[in-house]
RNA sequence: CGGGGCGUAGUAUACCGGUAGUACAUCUGCUUUGGGAGCAGUCAGACCGAGUUCGAUUCUCGGCGCCCCGACCA
């Protein structure tokens, strides 16, 4: 893509109404634009990197036997009173509305009593079990105060997953399973090594639900881990019985600050009785669906992501998720030959299937330099007359600062294999 | 929801009870061309409403919006 395409621009300043690192480099790079307070608009290069997030998200889900939908936004208010959540002193987060029609709608906060509906439709056999699906959602929520840039807001892109069994036994295969997954997401988004599975408060049919913590000095969670022997604890149900029951001491544990980037929840069968969600077993009896539910907060991610990965310059994107894998940045020329050359490396890079950003805009060196390094992509090119008289491309790496000249076939390649 | 702070140009900031200045950005011209360049010119602003006042961007009240701390976060 040519930069002079792109119709956002980078700022020198953060809007003062930002604290937030990501919020202020995103909006600085072009990323995201802020429509109110928690309410983000993603921009071509922000929505790439969303884009980037969920594949890798999608293609993990695919992996464990999950199917993509997408439920609706609007949602009806019988199925939330079934399940005793439509009140607003239960549930402090509901956008609500009126239809002209008479009625009112709920806008969804989160999916799973309509999910559990739909269901409905299509299960009515432990033949037909089990079955996993999954959605990325725009997820609507009131929040009383909206915070820590797009990690916090008021509308923001979840992946939630659900699962349907026969059995414990079988939700359980599956939620370990959903476990492994999610640590291969946070693993290829390059935060695995700082990313906790933490025992966390339980529902009605659990001692413990398990969240995805990732360490990070502006989060919102307090967490206390072991590394050695791979146990985290969230603090709400750091007490006596937990050390015991993980059998482990609370001087064993290190404090650290955490955001929760995921989380799995076993609902046992209560949400299906009281939506009325059965199946027939071998016996012909109705037993009521085992059913799960499982997030990733996709934008809080990429949040995320900014906040651990930047530096003093900008964004520092690990390669999995840059919006593009090259910044090319032609300096400016009388000479046309930098141009020609840098277009045949645009389309040499574009054939072998890396993704270009060409900087080809009538902008001095040093203002194209600090934008590079505000928006991060991993691996910048220089094209200038400098690089065409030694016949070698300058290529420096975003995250370590080192450079090393190539040619045009050593570029691709190792681009092609890291 | 409790507490605190703030609303001035596209952005960031000054000053002031007597109609607002600077920087960057925009646009024009010339110079410059490997780390946000220089000179000259150009465009552009007081959140909304009520009150006090001869006069309000400034003071008072209300509204709206934004930020922070806490609470909340299934």
């Amino acid at each position: 893509m040519k930069q002079s395409h792109l119709f956002t621009k980078t700022r020198k300043e953060a809007p003062k109404d930002e604290v937030s690192k990501n919020a202020q480099l995103l909006i600085r790079a072009g990323y995201v634009h802020k429509e109110m307070a928690g309410v983000y608009a993603y921009l071509p290069l922000g929505l790439r990197v969303v884009e980037k997030i969920k594949q890798i998200v999608r293609e993990e889900m695919d992996k464990i036997g999950g199917q993509e939908i997408i439920m609706t936004s609007l949602q009806r208010k019988e199925l939330w009173e079934k399940t005793k959540r439509w009140s607003d002193e239960v549930v402090d987060v509901w956008f609500k509305s009126e239809l002209k029609a008479g009625g009112e709608v709920g806008f969804g906060w989160s999916h799973e009593e309509p999910i559990a509906d739909m269901m409905k439709n299509y299960v009515s056999s432990y033949k037909d079990l089990p079955i996993v699906v999954y959605q990325f959602q725009t997820k609507l929520r009131n929040e009383l105060r909206a915070k820590s840039g797009i990690m916090r807001g008021k509308e923001f892109v979840m992946k939630d997953a659900y699962s349907f069994s026969v059995g414990e036994a079988d939700h359980t295969k599956f939620y370990n399973a959903s476990i492994e997954a999610y640590k291969r997401v946070f693993d290829r988004v390059g935060v695995g090594h700082d990313t906790f599975v933490t025992f966390a408060s339980g529902g009605a049919f659990t001692q413990f639900s398990h969240e995805f913590q990732t360490i990070v000095e502006t989060g919102e969670d307090t967490i206390y881990i072991n590394r050695e022997k791979g146990i985290a604890i969230n603090e709400e149900v750091l007490n006596d019985e937990t050390l015991a029951s993980l059998n482990i001491t609370r001087d064993e544990l290190e404090e650290v600050k955490t955001a929760e980037v995921g989380n799995i929840f076993n609902f046992g069968t209560q949400k299906s009785e009281d939506l009325e969600l059965y199946y027939k077993n071998d016996k012909g009896e109705n037993v009521p669906v085992w059913m799960g539910s499982y997030g990733i907060g996709i934008t809080r991610l990429m949040g995320l992501l900014v906040e651990k990965m930047s530096d003093d310059k900008g964004i520092v994107w690990p390669k999995e998720v840059a919006p593009f894998q090259v910044h090319l940045v032609e300096i400016k020329s009388e000479s046309p030959d930098v141009r020609v050359e840098a277009l045949e490396l645009y389309n040499t890079l574009t054939e072998a299937g890396v993704e270009v950003l060409w900087d080809d805009r009538d902008a001095r060196a040093g203002e194209k330099f600090a934008d590079s390094d505000l928006i991060g992509i991993p691996t910048r090119v220089v094209v200038s007359e400098k690089t065409l008289a030694a016949g070698k491309f300058e290529c420096v790496e975003r995250s370590t600062g080192r450079t090393f000249n190539l040619s045009t076939s050593e570029l691709v390649d190792q681009l092609r294999h890291g």
